[in-house]
DNA sequence: CCAAAAGTGTTTCACGTACACCCATGC
DNA sequence: GCATGGGTGTACGTGAAACACTTTTGG
């Protein structure tokens, strides 16, 4: 079966930069298994098909090639570049998610196709224009991640207030002062304190806190504005 | 002539929300001459060719269809919905656009195809899905103009400081006190003081600026970051 | 001389920032 | 008892916000 057109068309095809935290900010590649760039790392991705969003597209390929299927999801841009792929004319829709790495530690390392999380500060060389994604991404997140409360998409749904700051640390590559944030946080009023403490610590264990996502949308309609 | 592939490809278009001010905040719109939706005001924009970018692609059609050439352009977001347009299946990266309408009053109005400037506050309905694409824009316009210095996009090389105070609260849709955004934007240390004033009005003449965008830049450096 | 917009300073209050010590727990 | 991170308050300075009158110009 084939397709007839009376003009030329580019391929459509869409991209993934998958953020998840661990002490430092990881991403999620998978190696091609063909050419071009058999044997390299690249971000998940592949064409969009007729019947489905790009968004759509995304998430059944981040699925379908790395198993990770819960996350928060946004459009990044969009790369049209003429040669971006050595075969055709491929213009690609790139997104970004944020997934809360420990429900995902295990499933990418057991795909058929080898996926893997790799630091930013030790990513391999990409293959296509990945890199160029990449750094897109990066710097989105780091904008959008001062004014809009996407960070907590990182974390466990109970973290504790310093595994909050160690995140916008690695995020904004900035160190943060620990009272001051705190004040901050809290001041805001979206986080509910818990009465939970963290577990297998080998000293005083910190108090957990959850994001209290209904709060925050309350908020933000009598004029809120989040920022950090 | 005609191009066939083993998998069916949406069709790539672009669309371009084009932005003036006047008074108060208009968009550029085009009356569509063919079907679908003849007759309706739309978004100007077309499809891609196999030798331009999504980019490349924005810039001829804003010639061809509005003779609009020099504009700050950027991407706004890619839209996917599968029927967006009713003939067949076509994706649209969708850019918005600040022109200074000063420069662009004639050229819109005595094209060849009917281009005409309308208030956002008076839109007729539009073609496809280009109310949504218009919405987007505006919201991204309204996020973006607050922390970079676009709206110098908007105004004519020399302007006053109630041009921009202006500008502002039309975009903003917020009034804003006098001397303390006089004082706030000539803090910023970026907008270059004329000797020359406003002519040709029926009360005292206001000092002209102009926007220095190489200070800008050096100041970006240096680590200042606007926001109004 | 009147209408219309230009231009100009001060006070107040909130918030950001800097900063150091004691506490609880596990080993 | 010691090492490790958890948790807490205050003082200071900067910047945002509120606010009203005089000046200039053209008609």
């Amino acid at each position: 079966m084939s397709f007839t057109y009376a003009y030329a068309r580019p391929a459509l095809a869409v991209d993934c930069a998958v953020f998840g935290l661990d002490d430092d900010l990881k991403i999620l590649l998978i190696q091609r298994d063909l050419e071009p760039f058999q044997g390299k790392w690249a971000l998940p991705g592949g064409f969009v098909r007729m019947d489905e969003t790009t968004e759509q597209a995304a998430r059944r390929e981040l699925s379908e090639e790395t198993g990770v299927t819960k996350l928060y999801l946004e459009q990044l841009c969009t790369f049209s570049g003429i040669n971006r792929d050595p075969r055709e004319r491929v213009v690609s829709v790139a997104y970004y998610a944020l997934v809360k790495l420990s429900d995902h530690r295990v499933k990418a390392a057991t795909d058929a196709r080898e996926a893997a999380w790799f630091s930013l500060s030790d990513l391999p060389p990409l293959a296509f224009d990945h890199d160029h994604i990449v750094e897109t991404a990066i710097e989105r997140l780091r904008e959008k991640v001062r004014y809009q409360p996407i960070g907590f998409e990182l974390l466990p749904p109970k973290f504790t207030l310093s595994m909050l700051q160690n995140l916008y640390e690695v995020v904004l590559e900035k160190e943060l002062d620990k009272r001051n944030f705190r004040k901050k946080v809290l001041a805001m009023g979206f986080l509910e304190e818990l009465d939970e403490v963290e577990q297998d610590v080998a000293h005083r264990a910190a108090r957990l806190y959850r994001f209290d996502k209904k709060r925050y949308q309350e908020l933000t309609k009598e004029g809120f504005h989040f920022e950090l």
